[in-house]
DNA sequence: ACCATGACTATAA
DNA sequence: CTTATAGCCATGG
């Protein structure tokens, strides 16, 4: 459960109109990246985690299967000011967020 | 302790 | 594009 609490703290830094990856932050944490996907199922709902900030190392919305509704995600993004396309955050390494590099532990 | 599972990642074919 | 393999780590049976 520790671990959560540091996901959970990660993802609640992500400014907006920012996105990071699962790996990016298992990487922060010295984690793995399965371990923060994991997190991010159990934070759904539970606390103000904005979860559609996280997506796979592609930009893709790899969870919003998970959200209230598959298209909450992208949605969310979008108003944002995030551009989706085929399920994937075009110009994603603009507007990608490394807590590794921004938090530089 | 072992095995299966998963909102992942990397590499290979 | 899809599969397969392997590594990753917490949780649950």
């Amino acid at each position: 459960m520790q671990r959560f609490e540091e996901v959970y703290e990660v993802v609640k830094l992500i400014p907006k109109g920012r996105a990071t990856s699962y790996g990016a932050i298992a990487k922060y944490l010295n984690t793995g990246a399965r371990l923060v996907g994991w997190a991010m199922n159990a934070a759904h709902g539970l606390l103000d985690v904005p979860a559609h900030r996280v997506v796979n190392r592609n930009g893709i919305l790899t969870g919003k299967l998970h959200f209230e509704s598959p298209t909450k995600m992208q949605e969310l993004l979008e108003a944002e000011g995030h551009t989706i396309k085929e399920d994937k955050i075009l110009k994603f390494k603009e507007i990608y967020w490394d807590p590794v590099i921004e938090l530089d532990i």
